[in-house]
RNA sequence: GUGAGCGUAGCUCAGCUGGUAGAGCGCCAGACUGUGGAUCUGGAUGUCGCGGGUUCGAAUCCCGUCGCUCACCCCA
């Protein structure tokens, strides 16, 4: 490292990842993607950057996201862009665009990647995060709704992820929600000065916030105040009880939380969450619900959504916390060879092997056997191979088990053949 | 944006009230010229985050600054 010249770090809040963990990383991707697909969710991928009125217009504009966590720039001058916070809007966005609308039925999309958000970094927090998510277009039928929490719980399950609690609630539409908002507001009144200045402050410009107020002082008169759902009018209503009831028939377990308000202002009736206790304060593992608004909010069509998102980073930790998903990626073969006239051989060997798609590692340079032998047990390799001047005269290459380490000379043509072998009786239930 | 804690070798960390830098792990080599893991021996690596101050002398004390972490806020 030079001494001379600064060395550059990675931007705040942003990090690499690096393997080992990567591989777990992608075996968690691997398995929503299979959990979507056979909920028959295809892959949508929308751009990074978007033009910034996309979220101004569909988060809300007086939300903290939108008032100072967003990365907006000027493009040129000209055009402003920020790096997409969430993916919801540009799905919604992408479906307008390319009128979907038109194509009749329900669409249900998932993407995976990063978001950004210019958040104080902490633990589970960070400015560049990713989320797998999903969205359903086109219907706000209560079974869209379940079927989507019903798949969130098939993937922790499969993630290996057991405890946890799904909170569940309905913010109503429109109309209920304004009248609760004046209900509450007027509640609000009477005992906000017993409450924390965060409160005082919520009670004016964001009552439904004071219900997620954490301090504890608080707790007592925040139990007191008035329910959403004991709000909702008559449809809201039957929503909900359709959503839980469909829940309880499909064996998915919720509490419901009357104090779960979703902080974007697209959501409509359900909302949800599912929050784990390894997470630290960042206790939210993921969280959706329904927006039938949000189309028009952005200038397309009427068209009813349901959608969710998975924070893959704290999703992670969890996975790591619960620790039931193994990840291995072991090294098979590696290739050992000693004397300029056995490279060509060895790399022959690899090359078949690497081809039948095994994972194989082969020494660069000329080594000593002792050294290339400590590199395959230090890369965790399964079997080594080695091919010397014995080998080469003879054409009956020395296999090592390096679990066992025994080891006998295998003619060459059969080598990929007799692994096949030995990993078979090492593991005869899988497949 | 606010607050607190922490920055010493690649990693995890020790270094008491100031006296000139250490351990374990890892890495490299050898004991062992074609046989890894174990053991033993030896070796390399640090502007003690950075800048300033106090002092005969600072990793240690003081101030500032940057970074990381956690929490608040907000949220996945």
């Amino acid at each position: 490292m030079s001494k001379d010249v600064e060395p550059i770090r990675s931007v705040k809040g942003m990090r690499d990842l690096l393997p080992p963990e990567t591989w777990l990383w992608q075996r968690v991707e691997e398995e929503a993607r299979q959990v979507f697909h056979a909920y028959n969710f295809d892959e949508i991928r929308t751009p990074i950057l978007e033009p910034t009125a996309l979220f101004t217009r569909s988060v809300g504009a007086d939300t903290d996201i939108v008032t100072k966590e967003m990365y907006t720039f000027c493009d040129r001058g000209e055009e402003s862009l920020t790096l997409r916070p969430e993916a919801t809007a540009s799905v919604v966005r992408a479906y307008t665009e390319h009128a979907l609308y038109n194509r009749g039925g329900i669409h249900k999309f998932y993407y995976l990647g990063p978001m950004f958000r210019r958040d104080r970094p902490q633990k589970g927090r960070y400015r560049q995060f990713y989320q797998i998510g999903a969205e359903v277009l086109g219907s706000d039928h209560p079974s869209i709704d379940a079927e989507g929490i019903e798949l969130v719980a098939l993937l922790l399950d499969r993630v290996g992820i057991r405890q946890y609690t799904l909170f569940i609630n309905s913010v109503g539409c429109p109309n209920c929600r304004a009248e609760y908002v004046r209900v509450l507001r007027q509640a609000l009144r009477g005992v906000a000065a017993q409450m924390c200045a965060d409160c005082q402050r919520r009670a004016e410009t964001n009552p439904l916030r004071v219900l997620d107020c954490k301090v504890p002082g608080d707790q007592p008169l925040i139990e007191r105040l008035p329910h959403i759902i004991d709000y909702l009018d008559a449809e809201c209503r039957h929503h909900f009880d359709r959503v839980t009831q469909q829940l309880r028939e499909r064996g998915v377990a919720y509490t419901i939380n009357p104090r779960l308000v979703r902080g974007l202002d697209y959501y409509t009736r359900t909302t949800f969450e599912v929050t784990s206790g390894v997470l630290g304060a960042q206790n939210s593992l993921l969280g959706g619900g329904r927006y039938d608004g949000l189309s028009e909010m952005i200038g397309g069509p009427a068209a009813p959504g349901f959608g969710f998102a998975i924070g893959q980073d704290r999703l992670v930790l969890a996975v790591e916390a619960a620790g039931q998903l193994k990840v291995e990626c072991p090294l098979e073969v590696y290739v050992a060879w000693m004397g300029d006239g056995a490279l060509a051989p060895a790399g022959e060997l690899a090359r078949q092997l690497r081809r039948s798609g095994q994972r194989v590692e082969i020494a660069y340079q000329p080594l000593k056997l002792k050294r290339s032998l400590a590199i395959a047990n230090k890369l965790g390799a399964r079997f080594v191979v080695i091919i010397g001047e014995g080998e080469l005269a003879s054409g009956r290459y020395q296999v090592k088990d390096m679990t066992t380490g025994e080891q006998e000379a295998v003619e060459r043509a059969e080598i990929e053949r007799y692994l096949q072998a030995k990993r078979e009786e090492a593991a005869p239930s899988e497949t």
